[in-house]
DNA sequence: GTTGGCACTCGGTAGCATCGAGTGCCAACG
DNA sequence: CGTTGGCACTCGATGCTACCGAGTGCCAAC
């Protein structure tokens, strides 16, 4: 596409720009390693990569600045990252240490890409309705209320607060809970759906009820969001944290947006290519993780355009690969 | 304390910088409603709060602001705060309308908290060490591994993975699971910790083990945050908006912060007040909230101190009421 | 094709005058 | 004697000008 020279030139300009957040003259990129002509030689090539709409110039006499195009490139044609022994130390130690509930460690997970990356780090936890259910459980809690329990071999717990409508005692529940069981366990929580009515009807009423409460309990992904602090260090603009941080709050929001990016096979979303106008200025860096080799989840950042890419794409992805291992063994 | 000319000044100090965020002049104060002498003797009178320590100048030939001991003031010789017709609307709609699981009620009460005050909303739903346990189980999960859950008898259920160190098989387990049921249903979770040894010594251990790892799990408060974004819009400064976001971001220093406001007996909590200095700029309003007549969480604001004062104080006063209440139903 | 040189651009900063909101003080007034 | 109008003063904000310098595009020379 772009021949060595103008690619090293480009590559430095978007390195600058990252360092330094201020645009970057020819001065500066024939000085940078990797560039062996002189900053007049510079200048004509930039011109030229500057119409190609890989650089942009804020104002005459200023420096150049990378558009989208151009850390696209720059992404594409970076070599394998690789991550820096700190991080790397960082990250067994984090895996090391921590035990515990998954969802506790998930959120820990996010504290850790945040503080490896300076970004906004997000964990999307997949909703559980394939992992079959291990056992069923009805509880009293009132007389016309009740809590369906249902126990998954994923080792996650799904409950819901079912309305009865009528009063049903102990016994009654117990032969709801039987009749779920024998048609639950082993399938899929989803079969929830179809479990055929039970023959007696004090029962098949209670059933009905855990039926409908109990199906839309388990269907939704689980996000944990993390080191939203960091993120808004990295911005000047109060209006841009400000519109982030709306983003982050809304998890239905924050699930697409990941599904989307990593069904289009990429693991960097840059500015536009996020396909929300309030991500104009950031970038979006995922990695899904897999469990016993199945892809169950995502982990990803969210930081501004002019991010360290190789730190981001190498900590993104050694974690989501560590968190799979993580999650295959217990 | 304070004369009731000077009180009317300080009122309309105090309303006037929290409507445009600008120092207050002589001026506006003499034509504020409730003020009725010249802006001269408005003048001598904001020297004399100045010297009381209720008005500050960020500079000569500067308007006044309030101090802390001016919102102090205002605060506390604020009439009985009542809602706007609005807001109480948008309360009533807002528990006629929600459903479901305890935890997606309390999340999204802090939306609502934050869309009401334009603050950030926090919700802080205690531990449930001292709630009855209803039912105790133990499932496998792996060889070696298994979950304990516990329901309780407040509809919430605990679960803790176990590590069990050895293998054990389901009859094991079922009896371990037994034997905790004896000693637990009825009594509160946190009695987990005092189950006397089994007998049987396979069955010992599995208790052992979850006797270590399920008294830690119930212990801690639940925190959820809502409304981030809307606070980030009440500060110009970022740094001040990253060290609000890194508070909200530890659930510990948010449970500590509000327990120690609640404590102290009060329901707001003016810049230093809150005994944290990142907060220097914010003031934080709490109720607690109670179901059947105890006293079992907090709901708060956290939003600039010079934030509207009335409508936050009655809002969070509202929603932990209402809260309350639709707790107790059910 | 590359490079040094050069005129040019333009944002940023400093200096300076001006403006005006606001103050403190004082003398006059009821 | 408390209140008030008047007045000189302060000082941040605004606007203007000059200037500096980083950076550019272009061109002639190598």
């Amino acid at each position: 596409m772009l021949d060595e020279r103008k690619a090293s030139i480009l590559r430095a300009v978007v390195e600058g720009y990252i360092e330094t957040a201020q645009p970057v003259g020819s001065g500066h990129v024939a000085n940078a390693p990797g560039v062996t002509v002189s900053s007049a030689t510079v200048r004509n090539e930039m011109a030229a990569l500057e119409s190609d709409g890989y650089l942009a110039q804020p104002h005459t006499s200023a420096g150049r600045i990378p558009t989208e195009k151009g850390y696209r490139y720059f992404v594409d044609t970076l070599s394998e990252p690789v991550l820096d022994r700190a991080s790397a130390q960082q990250i067994r130690a984090f895996f090391d240490r921590t035990h515990g509930e998954i969802e506790e460690m998930l959120a820990a997970t996010t504290r850790l890409l945040s503080g490896l990356t300076n970004s906004a780090a997000v964990v999307v936890r997949p909703g559980h309705e394939s992992s079959p259910v291990r056992t069923v459980q009805i509880v009293g809690l009132a007389p016309s209320t009740a809590l369906f329990v249902a126990v998954l071999a994923d080792g996650s717990v799904e409950k819901a607060t079912v309305e009865l409508l009528v009063e049903a005692d102990e016994a009654v529940l117990e032969a709801a809970a039987r009749h779920l069981a024998t048609h639950l366990t082993g399938r899929p929580l989803a079969t929830l759906a179809q479990v055929p009515p039970a023959l007696e009807t004090t029962v098949e009423a209670v059933v009905a009820r855990v039926r409908l409460a109990g199906v839309s309990a388990s269907a939704d992904e689980q996000v944990f969001v993390g080191g939203a602090a960091s993120m808004a260090a990295s911005f000047e603009a109060v209006h841009t944290i400000r519109s982030v941080l709306s983003i982050l709050e809304e998890q239905l929001v924050v699930v697409s947006l990941l599904r989307d990016v990593v069904d289009r096979g990429l693991s960097v979303a840059i500015g536009s290519e996020t396909g929300m106008q309030p991500l104009a200025e950031c970038s979006l860096v995922v990695a899904p993780y897999t469990v016993d080799g199945e892809q169950v989840g995502t982990v990803g950042i969210l930081g501004p355009t002019r991010m360290n890419y190789p730190q981001a794409l190498a900590a993104v992805a050694v974690v989501g690969q560590r968190l799979g291992h993580r999650l295959s063994e217990g």
